[in-house]
RNA sequence: GUCCCCAUCGUCUAGAGGCCUAGGACACCGGGUUUUCAUCCCGGCAACAGGGGUUCGAAUCCCCUUGGGGAUGCCA
């Protein structure tokens, strides 16, 4: 059978890294098996969901090349199958009427069935029992009961759940006495009656739970008593997100739901609600999460988890695909920087791992800066101008020089926002001070030497290499200072900066004259500096 | 509180009972190349959360504890 996946992001905001992971591995796995990658925008929470959000995510899509199959299905124009859904459910008796609110209306919410003994998701777990709080009443309805425990300080526990929960039910005074049998009582329970005990010490029940297998954590199973009926029509008549997402993948038939860890505890719901629809059930894959440097969930303050600020720090966006690839995954050799065609090749869900991976911001860096070294020389170029181009100091760029420049700085950039520090190279505005600028022109045989380096360079109209070395040397010499150790100083007074790529090639991309003049520029504003 | 899930170097990970003296990568530190800077090369530091079992043998299986995360919405 084909495989067919999706990928349901809401449009409320920036896509977030953790989205987009999913994403990945999502398509990862359709292009693994050959299936269908399929993209689900819902958007039924109207109030948040916007045009530009969708926009944005498509482009974001766009940018890590992760192409989908068939048409995007919008959520909200499948809202009239839900409400369909809805109300076969309600006339078959699978869901029911809550409790009306103030205003008269009132959701619909799904019946965890009552009984579910032959239901492929549901098997028995045995006797259970609790302890109750005697001050607090037991509360026996069609909907489910409420109850008390009692916690370590004696103090009573609230609890309630599904009636499903309960298999045979019985209740128990102080002295030991039964004063309740549900199995007595599931008629008068259907009919709307509830059952209210107060004084009771105990209940037994026979406890059953959900369970499925996923793909990636095994076997997850959950108690029945420790879940409620689920609302699945709003009030307002508008479904909500568990029926809508079940209906549509139903509808879409999604072989394999792919989601983040943050949906263990729907999906025991939902196949529940696949059995409600007469459906088959999809397979379940749920991959952890990805928390922030601090190990903690990525909260709004963490504003750079979002795609669309690595792209505009300069990440590539093959760099950002395999390093979100690797976050959870690896293919089980040594192997790190991949392809796509090598990561489509090696991924499978069995080898997702199951514990949340911390996002290392140095680790894409460096990986970025891996994919960066291997791109063409013109095409790096043209990168590097891009970004360059939304600098103010965009005008002074020479598009030959620039491609020299680039062809130098290529090797030692790790993501294109570093072009940033390339403004030297076309702008003599240069700032001096700093530490080093200090500790490099407090030495009189420095400055001096600078100042011989000056007046060579002024005396020469093109410069090479080897007049760089040659006037360095020289200079050197002049004022009796060790080989090399002009270095630091001549980079700092011609870029202002300590570090950089070579420096003859530095200096003699930004020309002799230029060279000269900022080196008496350097030496003037030190003099200030020591008069301040 | 209750329920569900998770746990190997600082980080991402390899590890399916003996191939483990626990491997790789990033980060960090040191060295080499470079008359400077970076790339690059070589080397180093560094982990099975704790405690019980099971077994001839446990990072691997079981239990408990601890720690972390998620759920507990008429959000998605």
């Amino acid at each position: 059978m084909e495989t067919r996946v999706r990928f349901a992001p809401s449009p409320t905001g920036q896509v977030h890294i953790g989205n987009i992971r999913t994403a990945i591995f999502n398509w990862l796995f359709a292009r693994h098996t050959a299936g269908k990658f399929l993209l689900r925008v819902e958007d039924t929470d109207l109030e948040r969901s916007t045009r530009e959000a969708i926009d944005k995510l498509l482009e974001c899509m766009e940018w890590l090349k992760l192409d989908y199959d068939e048409e995007i299905v919008y959520q909200t124009s499948l809202r009239a199958s839900h409400e369909k859904a809805a109300a076969k459910m309600l006339e078959s008796g699978l869901a029911y009427k809550g409790k009306p609110g103030e205003d008269g209306t009132a959701p619909v919410l799904f019946r965890i069935p009552f009984d579910c003994e032959n239901l492929p998701m549901i098997r028995t777990v045995g006797a259970a029992e609790y302890e109750l709080h005697p001050e607090e009443p037991v509360r026996v309805a069609f909907s489910g009961v409420d109850y008390a425990t009692v916690s370590r300080k004696g103090k009573p526990v609230p609890a309630a759940a599904c009636l499903a929960g309960f298999k045979d039910l019985k209740i128990f005074d102080a002295a030991g006495g039964e004063i309740f049998d549900l199995n007595f009582a599931i008629e008068d329970l259907h009919k709307g009656e509830v059952f209210t005990f107060k004084d009771c010490a105990r209940i037994t029940f026979t406890r059953r739970e959900v369970f499925f297998t996923d793909l990636i954590k095994g076997e997850l199973a959950k108690p029945l008593d420790s879940m409620k009926d689920l609302v699945i029509v709003r009030s307002d008549g508008s479904p909500v997100f568990h029926l809508a997402n079940v209906c549509d993948d139903i509808a879409q038939r999604v072989s394999h739901v792919i989601r983040g860890d943050d949906h263990v505890e729907n999906t025991y719901r939902h196949v529940l609600l696949y059995n409600a629809l007469g459906a088959e059930l999809p397979e379940f894959a749920h991959m952890p999460m990805i928390v922030n440097a601090a190990g903690k969930p990525y909260s709004k303050r963490d504003g750079d988890a979002f795609v669309g600020d690595f792209r505009a720090k300069g990440f590539l966006p093959q760099a950002l695909f395999n390093y979100l690839a690797l976050l959870g995954w690896s293919p089980g050799d040594d192997r790190e920087k991949m392809s796509y065609a090598e990561m489509i090749e090696a991924f499978n869900l069995e080898r997702v791992k199951s514990s949340p991976a911390r996002f290392d911001l140095h680790k894409l860096t460096n990986l970025n800066g891996m994919y960066i070294s291997e791109i063409p020389a013109e095409k790096f170029a043209k990168l590097a101008e891009e970004f360059i181009r939304k600098y103010d100091w965009a005008d002074a760029i020479e598009p030959a020089k620039l491609e020299k420049v680039a062809a130098l700085m290529q090797s030692r950039t790790k993501d294109l926002a570093g072009t940033a520090g390339w403004k030297y190279f076309f702008c003599s505005d240069i700032e001096y001070g700093g530490k080093q600028f200090r500790k490099q022109f407090k030495h009189e045989s420095n400055r001096a030497a600078l100042q011989f380096a000056a007046r060579k360079f002024s005396e020469l109209s093109g410069l090479s290499a080897e007049d760089v070395a040659s006037i360095v040397t020289a200079a050197e010499q002049a004022s009796g200072i060790n080989p090399g150790k002009l270095f630091p100083a001549l980079r700092l007074a011609v870029t202002g900066a300590a570090g950089g790529a070579e420096l003859d090639q530095t200096l003699v991309l930004i020309g002799a004259e230029e060279c000269a003049a900022r080196i008496e520029n350097a030496l003037a504003a030190y003099e200030n500096n020591e008069q301040d």
